[in-house]
DNA sequence: TTGTAGGCGTTATCAG
DNA sequence: CTGATAACGCCTACAA
C-alpha cells in the first residue's frame, strides 16, 4: 500500500495526496475529506524511508550510554526517552560500555544510521584527563551533527553539555560533616572520570577551606560492587575515619555494611553521604543521605537545547549547570 | 558525499560500488581495491535510508517497556540491545507507560518506524484480565512484524514469549518457607499482571498443596513505594504472620522496614523474600532472600528467537520458559 | 485547486 | 567482470 495506491483509490493524483498528508493549506476540503476517508480505511502510513530519502531525517537521535541497567543512566534515560518522543523524536538506543573503543564504535554507529543528534549520558564520555584525543571522536561526530552530553563536559563547536556541578555539591557535603565536628573523612569513589574527579575535587577544597589537610590515604578505591566495598574497608588498613563522602550510592552501602560488620553506630560514630540518591539510598538501613544529582532538571534542559538546536536559530549556551541537592535522611547527625 | 562521487573518483559505475559496498564476488582484486581506497578516503557511508527505501528495512527493532528506569527493565533492555546490536540490528526504544492508550500508541509509533520486530519487555503487555480486546492492539501488530515478548504471555500467529515460570517460583518459595514451619504466609504484590496472577497462584497452590487454607485477608496490595509499604503494614490491622513473600523486590524491603520499625526480628520471627534478586535485595540490611527471575537467559533467548525468525526459515517456539531460582541470603533461615 | 515530472541514493536485473 | 537502467515511495517545484 503505497501513495500511488491511495491516489488511484481517491480518484486524485499522488501530490494530492502528499498535500493531505502533509496538512498543506492547499487543498480543498472536499478532496481532502475524501483522501482521508481513504487513508483511514486503508490504515495507510507514509514509507518513512522514502520520505527520510527525501528530507535527510526521520526525526531519531541516538542515546549513548555506558550501560543501561546502572540506576543512574536509566533514570536519565527514562526523562530523555519521554521528552524526545513527545517532541517527534524516536531514540536509538546504544550501549557503549566503558572503554574507549566501544565508545567510538558506538557512536559511529549511531552516526550511520542517519539520526540527527547525539546524547552522550555520563561523564565517561568526557574521557579520563588521557588529553583532547580521548574524546576526539565526540568532536569529529559534532562535525556532523549536534551533540549534547549529560553531566560531562567536552568543549568544541557543536557540543552542549549540562551538568550537575558535583565540586560544589561534595564541597557542601564535607562541610556539612565539618561542621559538626568530623575530621577524619574518608572519599570512596570508583571511577577517574571527570565527574569522579570533580567530586574528589569537592572534596578537597572542602577540607581545605576548613584547615584540614588532604591525606592521599584517605581517598580510596575500594571496588565496583557493594560487597566488594565492605570486603574492602574490612580488609585493607586505613588510618581512623569518622565520616565518609561516598561518589555513588552503592559505595555508600558497601560502607555501611561495613560499619555493620564491625559494629559501629551510625550515625553517631560514622556518618556517610552517598551520591545519586538512588532507590539504594532508601533500601539501605539506616537510610542513606544522599546527593540528589538533578538527574530529571538535567535530561529535560538537554531535550530543550536539542529541539531549540534543531528547530530554531537561536544560539544555545554551550554548557548549563545544576547544583545538586543534599538529601538528609538517616546515615547523617540532623 | 554518494554512491555517484565515489563511483566517478574511481573512475567505475556506481553498480561496481555497490558491489564492493555489499562485498560480491563478481569484482576484480584491483577494481574492489581502488574503490576501497576511494571509500576509505572520503570516509564514505552509504546513505540508510535509501537503501531502506529499497530493501524494505533497516535493520532496526522496536523495544517497549513501560517504565525503563524500573531495575528489571533496564537489566532486560541491556541484555537486549547487547545481543541485538551484536546481530547488526539497532534498538528503538519507547517507554510505554502502563496505560493501554499509550501501550497502543507506542507500539504503533515503533510500527509506523518500520522496525523489523517489536520486543514487549514486562506482563503488562500480557493485559490484566480484561478480555482479549485487551492484547488486541499485540496481535494486530504481530499480524505485519514478528512481536516477542518477554516475561508475559499473549497467544496468536506470529507472537513469541519467552516467561520465567513465576507460578512454580513462588510454589518453591512457598514451599520452603512451610518446610521449616511457617504457616501463616502473607502475600504482598502491586499489580494484576499476568506475571503477579501467575505468583499468586504459586503461592496459592503452595499453601493449598501443604494443607493451608488461602485467606484473601493475607493477600495485600500495599502500594508501589517502600515507604507506603512499610507504612501499609503499620497501619493496617492484620492477621498474624511469620513469612512473607513479594511479587517484587521493592516490597520485600518495604516489609524489612516494617520489621525494624516493629522491632521484629528477621529471619527468626519473620522470613521474608523478594522477587528479581535485583539490587535492592543487596542494599537492604538483612539482604534479601529473593527469586532470580531470569534475566539473561530469557532476554539472550529472546534475541536467539527473533534472529531465528527474521534470517531464517527455522520453525521457533510460540514460547519458551525458564524456571525461577531462589537466591538465599538473611532474610531467611538456613 | 490539482496534476506531471524529476530527484533523493541504493540495489538488482540484464546486457555486454 | 562491468555498466546502464529500472525500481523503491515520497516530496515539491512547476505547469495547467
Amino acid at each position: 500500500m503505497n501513495i500511488y495506491d491511495i491516489a488511484s483509490m481517491a480518484g486524485v493524483s499522488i501530490a494530492t495526496v502528499s498535500r493531505v498528508l502533509n496538512g498543506s493549506e492547499k487543498v480543498s476540503e472536499k478532496t481532502r475529506a475524501r483522501v482521508m476517508a481513504v487513508i483511514e480505511k486503508e490504515q495507510y502510513t507514509p514509507n518513512l524511508f522514502a520520505r527520510g530519502l527525501d528530507q535527510g531525517t526521520i526525526h531519531s537521535v541516538g542515546i549513548v550510554v555506558p550501560d543501561i541497567s546502572d540506576l543512574y543512566m536509566s533514570d536519565c534515560v527514562s526523562v530523555l526517552e519521554k521528552g524526545l518522543e513527545k517532541e517527534g523524536y524516536s531514540c536509538i538506543l546504544a550501549c557503549s560500555g566503558y572503554d574507549q573503543k566501544s565508545k567510538v564504535s558506538s557512536v559511529q554507529m549511531l552516526l550511520d544510521k542517519m539520526v540527527d543528534a547525539l546524547i552522550l549520558v555520563g561523564s565517561t564520555y568526557a574521557g579520563k584527563g588521557g588529553g583532547p584525543e580521548e574524546t576526539g571522536y565526540i568532536r569529529a561526530a559534532a562535525g556532523k551533527i549536534p551533540v549534547f552530553i549529560v553531566n560531562g563536559i567536552v568543549d568544541g563547536p557543536g557540543i552542549y553539555c549540562n551538568i550537575c556541578n558535583d565540586r560544589q555539591a561534595v564541597y557542601e557535603a564535607a562541610s556539612f560533616l565539618i561542621s559538626h565536628g568530623r575530621r577524619n573523612i574518608l572519599f570512596l569513589t570508583n571511577s577517574r572520570s571527570y565527574s569522579a574527579l570533580q567530586k574528589l575535587q569537592g572534596y578537597k577544597e572542602g577540607l581545605i577551606r576548613h584547615g584540614i589537610p588532604v591525606s592521599e590515604e584517605r581517598i580510596l578505591f575500594p571496588g565496583d560492587r557493594i560487597h566488594a566495598v565492605r570486603d574492602y574497608l574490612l580488609n585493607t588498613p586505613l588510618p581512623a575515619f569518622d565520616a565518609v563522602i561516598c561518589a555513588e550510592d552503592f559505595l555508600a552501602v558497601g560502607a555501611v555494611k561495613y560499619a555493620h560488620a564491625r559494629g559501629i553506630r551510625i550515625p553517631e560514630d560514622l556518618e556517610i553521604i552517598g551520591y545519586n540518591n538512588s532507590s539504594l539510598a532508601i533500601s539501605c538501613e539506616p537510610e542513606l543521605t544522599s546527593i540528589n544529582s538533578r538527574v530529571e532538571n538535567l535530561c529535560t534542559n538537554t531535550v530543550d537545547f536539542l529541539v531549540r538546536r534543531l528547530e530554531t536559530d537561536e544560539p544555545i549556551p554551550q554548557a548549563a549547570d545544576f547544583s545538586g541537592i543534599l538529601t538528609f535522611r538517616q546515615t547523617t547527625l540532623p
